[in-house]
DNA sequence: TTTCGGCCCAAAATGGAAGT
DNA sequence: ACTTCCATTTTGGGCCGAAA
């Protein structure tokens, strides 16, 4: 888009908010609340503090961290974030730092935008981290764009406390850079100076990318921890709540944004728990075997082949389709291979010929690829490989594919007879 | 001893998905 | 729309055993 497009864009969101606000009044002229207006402190509770650049709002709500949300409370984050951790952020155990709670700075924004880049503006900040007994929600808020520098030189005052551990959703690609250019934009220092940076969208889309189409945090909430939103506000008209608030400064509509903001930075701390019990327990916590493969593959990463094929096989006992199946036992063939646990490996390939409705030339190569240079068995590599070229003639198999099969089969083969050959002539020469 | 083919792993290219 | 990061796929190099 270039930017004649754009200017004409903001043209017309212009006028669409215009007339959103003229129609609010023409409505409000007969309504007796018409001019009530709330201002932000009206609708959350919180305080305002004074900076060199003028005052800066913030909301405050604080949580006793007891409270129960869906399956979890926010206090079970101690017991089951620092097991697994690792996993992700491998410097934690190499360097065998441990992290207090209190070093946990939940952070989630809202914004004038998607776009990103110099023109987008953080007008919520919220912050959630624990003191003692208390979970605290701090939201900053920005009621006009002159007030941003006051607000970054409020959040920098808390972001100077020696947080070590950053916990964002996607806020690797979003948040964090956005925050940063703000701090560039308004010629500020930037205090935040955490070692670690958790972003729970990867970890996330690891667990439960299998099973659920989308890892938006709202499915996640919904899927995984089991929690609903009551009246929440789709992400997507945050910024037009914000620019109508801006030309007609009546908070009310703002409450559900907050409110928005607060949910995100719970469900950061119930997700970050939940990460960590699934990894703590897979075996025993999850019964989904889309969900066991998830986890056998992020050990598979960590080469330790051996807890990943337990999480394949649990996977198994599970009540799978065919398809499932195969692709299941695929996986655990390949763990058990890697453990040189050849037995184990050759009787999944043999399930998976089994199990396939439709053919794959890929058991038959890994069996040929065992015969052949494990077993030194020419006579079993050679018919698993005529094996499956008889079934590769059968089945319906489009062209190229077909061809090309056919091509690595008929080599393979040709090269197991020569060995075989040879073999014969040394036993009848010897 | 050299050369070649097969296999596996690592680095490099590609694609997709999340935030408001 | 925009950016960034990770996962997946593809390509290339090294290692090993077999053959000359």
């Amino acid at each position: 888009m270039n930017l004649r497009d754009r200017l004409e864009q903001i043209e017309s969101l212009k006028k669409k908010v215009q007339q959103i606000s003229n129609n609010r009044n023409q409505k409000n002229t007969f309504s007796k609340k018409s001019n009530n207006k709330s201002s932000v402190s009206e609708i959350v509770p919180g305080n305002t503090i004074e900076t060199p650049h003028g005052n800066c709002f913030y909301a405050e709500r604080i949580i006793t961290p007891d409270t129960s949300f869906g399956e979890n409370s926010l206090s079970d984050i101690q017991r089951y974030f620092t097991p697994g951790l690792h996993l992700w952020l491998p410097q934690f155990n190499r360097r065998g730092e441990e992290f207090k709670l209190e070093e946990m700075l939940f952070f989630d924004t809202e914004t004038t935008g998607l776009a990103g880049g110099s023109g987008t503006y953080i007008f919520l900040l919220g912050l959630g981290f624990f003191r003692g007994e208390e979970f605290h929600i701090r939201q900053y808020f920005m009621s006009d764009y002159h007030e941003e520098e006051a607000l970054l030189w409020g959040v920098n005052q808390l972001f100077g406390q020696g947080f070590k551990i950053l916990v964002t959703y996607n806020g690797k690609s979003y948040d964090f850079p956005l925050l940063q250019t703000r701090y560039i934009m308004t010629r500020q220092p930037f205090h935040l100076n955490t070692s670690h940076h958790l972003d729970l969208l990867f970890p996330t889309r690891r667990l439960w990318k299998r099973r659920l189409q989308d890892c938006t945090l709202q499915n996640i909430e919904k899927e995984v921890l089991k929690i609903r939103r009551n009246g929440d506000i789709p992400g997507y008209l945050i910024p037009q709540v914000y620019f109508r608030y801006l030309l007609d400064k009546d908070a009310r509509p703002l409450k559900p944004v907050f409110a928005h903001n607060q949910q995100d930075i719970i469900s950061l701390v119930l997700l970050a728990t939940r990460i960590g019990q699934v990894l703590e327990d897979p075996l025993e916590m999850v019964k989904s075997a889309l969900d066991l493969c998830s986890i056998g593959k992020i050990f598979e990463g960590h080469r330790d082949f051996q807890y990943s094929s337990k999480c394949y096989e649990e996977a198994l006992k599970c009540d799978l389709s065919d398809e499932e199946a195969v692709e299941t036992l695929r996986l655990c063939a390949f763990a058990y291979k890697k453990q040189l646990k050849w037995d184990k490996a050759e009787a999944a390939w043999r399930d998976i010929i089994s199990l396939s409705r439709d053919f794959s030339p890929y058991p038959y190569e890994e069996l040929a690829k065992y015969y052949e240079h494990q077993k030194k068995d020419y006579g079993q590599a050679e018919s698993i490989v005529e094996e499956a070229l008889h079934r590769l003639n059968r089945e319906n198999i489009s062209g190229s594919v077909k061809t090309e099969w056919r091509k690595d089969l008929d080599h393979r083969l040709a090269r197991i007879k020569r060995k075989k050959q040879r073999e014969g002539f040394s036993c009848s020469e010897g």
